[in-house]
DNA sequence: TCGGATTGAATTGTATTCACTTTGCTGCGG
DNA sequence: CCGCAGCAAAGTGAATACAATTCAATCCGA
């Protein structure tokens, strides 16, 4: 194939995983938001993007108000998109709202039950995390691991509440901007070693079919990472002022 | 005015409510889904509708992305859009999901405190709810009066919570098919009044600014309402089994 | 009669074009 | 020098035309 056709796809990057422009476009976009290219409060232009991305402005509209949907864009009538801010304090909030909704998917875990694939998936997640904690230290690569390993165990109680409005809130809550890249929480061993017993702990509460004591274990431990991204913000000297309440837990 | 133009714009209806077609297009739409015009799990048809509301094909795509933003439409590439199907378990589920969504926005409105202008409304709210409910029994209309009270109630509270996510989540919760029409729950006096005796507490407890009880107290009020609504549809004969869990609360 | 490939209509995806709104500049008048 | 009217450029909104895919009916062959 010497390239006959106009169009090289430019989806030709991987093995064809959208499905069409849109949806490629769509991901494009959104990684640009998160990884910050296109910074916060900016105003987005369709054609800029529509050239950039060589395609034409229909599939960066599509994208644009599937990302508004998401929520990571605002939208004006006959003014077009702009990035979404979220100030700290948004940021933190994030944390508290999704505490509460894995704290209900928690309970709805425990109410119906999970399968055999999902006990192994999360028992596997559990053994894994005692095994990478045993050593008493990380090694170089040993937080990506256990991000691998954490994300397993939440995704599957979640799957396992078996409610997808709860999963879409809960998904975005975690695409909130800044809340992966300045989630630079002081990730120090003895912090991950007590989350991890946490989703012990949280295990144990869905297997013995106890909903609300998941809940509150949920929650708690959601809660936490909270707690300790704003210790960890105070202490670099932001701005406390921004984190109303209950901050310290 | 003779009709001189080829286009009578399709919003002639009213004073200009919707700044441009695609959003007049979604509210038409969602109010189609909504109401039953168009049928859960129907898929929907670009040209038909497009013809239907005598605009083109580009605002109705609009309108359907949007849609699917709000969670009442499922898209599957190549294949368009299709209206989600909200079983009975997720109607319920869905009662949760805001109880705990609004136990957070209590919290927060809690502990960030009332402008003057939402105590305002509040407390009107309280005192119209008061003066409805003296008399011991409803008359006609008293319900429609007392859900725009109640609609005044919550809205200002979320509004006092300051924050848009959760603003954004809760009125997805709202916008749950048949959780309107459907919700015929039994109305009767002895339940509004208690309902609104809910108010007073919760109001109570964010001018003490005290967070926690507040997210109690406004999570058990839905709660409640949930409650209502599945005893209501035991006691119509429904299958009670598609009824998970803590049904009668 | 059943299975499967094929073809054509229906439907969605994308591009292009035109219309309208916004916006910023320019120049005239005060 | 300030302000506002008007105009031009840029950008978004909508419609139409075209391409690609899906879906169903039909026709063939076993």
């Amino acid at each position: 194939m010497p390239d006959p056709s106009p169009l090289p796809p430019p989806e030709a990057g991987g093995p064809g995983r959208a499905a069409n422009r849109s949806l490629s476009v769509t991901d494009q976009i959104r990684d640009a938001i998160l990884d910050g290219t296109v910074s916060a409060g900016e105003r987005i232009n369709e054609v800029r993007f529509s050239k950039t991305l060589e395609v034409s402005r229909t599939p960066v509209r599509a994208a644009l108000q599937a990302l508004a949907g998401e929520g990571l864009l605002d939208y004006a009538p006959n003014r077009g998109f702009t990035v979404r801010e979220f100030p700290l304090s948004a940021i933190v909030d994030a944390y508290e709202i999704r505490a509460s909704l894995e704290g209900v998917a928690a309970r709805f875990a425990a109410e119906r039950g999970l399968s055999a694939e999902e006990r192994a998936i999360i028992e596997e997640s559990l053994v894994a995390g005692d095994k990478l904690l045993a050593r008493g230290e990380f090694a170089e690569g040993d937080l990506t691991i256990y991000r691998g390993i954490n994300g397993d165990f939440h995704d599957t109680l979640l799957g396992a509440a078996r409610n997808r409005m709860l999963a879409e809130m809960i998904r975005i809550c975690h695409h909130v901007p800044m809340s992966s890249s300045r989630n630079i929480v002081a990730f120090e061993h003895r912090d991950v070693r007590r989350r991890h017993d946490d989703h012990h702990r949280i295990y144990d509460a869905i297997l013995a079919r106890e909903p609300w004591r998941a809940e509150v274990l949920m929650r708690e431990h959601v809660s936490g990472v909270k707690s300790s991204l704003v210790k960890s913000l105070i202490e670099r000297g932001e701005q406390a002022d921004i984190v109303h309440g209950s901050a310290a837990g």
